[in-house]
DNA sequence: CTTTGACCCGAAATCGTTTGCATCAAAAAT
DNA sequence: ATTTTTGATGCAAACGATTTCGGGTCAAAG
């Protein structure tokens, strides 16, 4: 484990470790054929600077937090896969957390990255999320944030999500159009804005269409599969059944297929579906599934570029608190028609 | 931003940050009341040590390093999801890097990572990776590593994976059971160890029933899902098509739908197949998908073990040399039936 | 002949912790 | 009464990099 640092190199070339560091970073205080013979003998000896130093000195982490819900998801990894696109090519690195939609798991990520280990944070808050002190003490701190699909409307910075009022409603007007008089909406949880967003386009679309909607057509489901494939099976048993379900995200949609089979109900026929999804095989779902899915690696790589707007480049301002909205797709499939 | 560190804090007790230090780690040489006296006033002042001057110090991250091939993949996410699982209550944190399959970006990433950045790596390599001078600079260097799934078996650590030779020779027999004749094999890259050990099984069971195979059978894909598709068609399109597939990779189950569709061919009429998968909605695709899934979240959660163990206690010894197998489950669907 | 400035480099401080060693008072042992 | 032990704390060095400050050289300018 020898490790060859700065000194030992210095050393080497029988120069201070200052004129060291300075050539290799290219200072203008160096003459040239100084640096090259550093910069020769770095490479000779495969000298890597000690990160912790740097941070330590520089205050500055080149890390960057991404913090999820679920990994289990594709598109929470294709907003990754979108951020590490660009991060990379800084030479930014990604700690990746999962709140498993829990909390309390995110109030303590969160609290863990105080301290300076991260120069930023992009994060989708989880659905249980009502209190947001602990948000709040993350921009107090001036730690650069960011929020994405789940956001924090509260707290005064840049926000990506979708178009999703209006896709809420599309999807609503959609099934409409194909005949259905009942729609449900299914969603995880009301604190969610996502959700929220989503719901009032199914709302707003029913009014239009002066269709009338009960309460109990909003069903909050819960964290647990098995409890909602049985909660949305009961419901489609029941005498006042849906004929038509938009799924306000995926994993609804794949608990509502399961419950159908149980049900022997068959979508298109008995009820239709559309759901928020970024799922790659919704086409080869039987039904196959009509989608709503999200710009994910563009969100992803949209936020990066912001952020190492900010980190690398000199006096930036904060973040303009502003919600930045990308299109989705509606691909309509065998499930809504 | 102005930091609450350990000298502000001694100053505030009258103290010096060498006491305070000893306070906060539970030092013998303390006595109680002084302890209960910073700790509290670290409560309050929130005071939260710098990682990097710490790290520095110590000579060690609490960061580990975990390498994948691909996101998007149920896979890896729930491998994550179990190291996760295990190491958060170390308190230790998780880089994510995702190679794409592209073994310069393997080579890349692996370079980042040999200045202490962390205190661990566990990787499944590309399918590309053939060279594997980069992966024996690590082990060289004395960082600890192991790997899964994709594993390098030049490399004399601990390694990962499922029983793959005789999930491969199960899957075949299944397929000779259900009266194939003509099992092709699809596999990424010869390259990766786990596809190498899934076509052992596949030969041998071929060879138990005295059933011939061309070479041609084995059918080397790429990384490009338009030409695989493509591929897998053409394959279909063929005279003497397969009247059985095994797909050594979920992505390749997926293609052949996809090419499934385009020649107009049924599962399981014209063709049955299984899979090697860890998707969880295998059984709603139309036809519903017999797959063969690792335990995933167990073999994350089971490195993590191995790697606290390591990292947390003290004069430990390298990681063993070995092969350590967690068993796969198959569940039959439609598709071979 | 002195001054100026460009150029190249080194010593030492700094970032925030941890820790080996020194200190110093009080209690215990002689 | 003196020495030894014990217990609690402080000083200063270290970890490995960057950067401020300053020193020296040499050529051009005054």
């Amino acid at each position: 484990m020898a490790e060859v640092n700065i000194k030992y190199l210095a050393a080497k070339l029988k120069l201070s470790p200052s004129t060291v560091s300075r050539a290799l970073n290219d200072s203008y205080e160096i003459s040239q054929p100084t640096k090259e013979r550093v910069v020769a003998m770095a490479k000779e000896l495969n000298y890597q600077p000690n990160p912790f130093a740097r941070s330590l000195r520089e205050q500055k982490s080149k890390t960057i937090a991404v913090i999820i819900p679920e990994r289990i998801n594709n598109f929470f990894s294709q907003v990754i896969d979108g951020i590490e696109e660009i991060t990379q090519e800084y030479g930014y690195h990604l700690l990746v957390y999962s709140t498993h939609e829990n909390v309390e798991t995110e109030r303590k990520i969160v609290s863990y990255l105080l301290n300076g280990r991260v120069d930023a944070i992009v994060m989708s808050v989880s659905s249980q999320t009502k209190k947001i002190d602990h948000l709040e003490t993350v921009y107090s701190k001036g730690v650069p944030l960011i929020f994405f699909d789940r956001i924090c409307q509260e707290i005064p910075t840049t926000k990506f999500i979708s178009n999703d009022y209006e896709n809420g409603f599309k999807a609503t007007i959609h099934l409409i159009e194909r005949g259905c008089k009942r729609i449900f909406f299914l969603m995880l949880s009301k604190e969610i804005s996502i959700g929220r967003e989503r719901l009032r386009g199914y709302q707003d679309a029913l009014k239009k269409f002066g269709l009338p909607y009960e309460e109990n057509w909003i069903v909050q489901c819960s964290q647990s599969e098995e409890a909602n494939i049985k909660l949305i099976a009961k419901i489609l048993y029941g005498l006042d059944r849906p004929d038509g379900i938009l799924a306000s995200v995926e994993k609804l949609a794949i608990a509502t297929y399961h419950a159908a089979r149980e049900t022997k109900l068959e979508m298109p026929k008995d009820f239709k579906m559309v759901s928020f999804s970024n799922m790659k095989i919704a086409g080869l779902l039987k039904p196959s599934l009509t989608t709503i899915s999200q710009p994910a690696f563009e969100i992803g790589s949209e936020m990066a570029k912001l952020l190492m707007k900010k980190l690398t480049k000199p006096n930036q301002p904060a973040f303009e608190n502003k919600v930045i909205q990308m299109p989705s797709q509606i691909d309509f499939r065998e499930s809504s028609n």
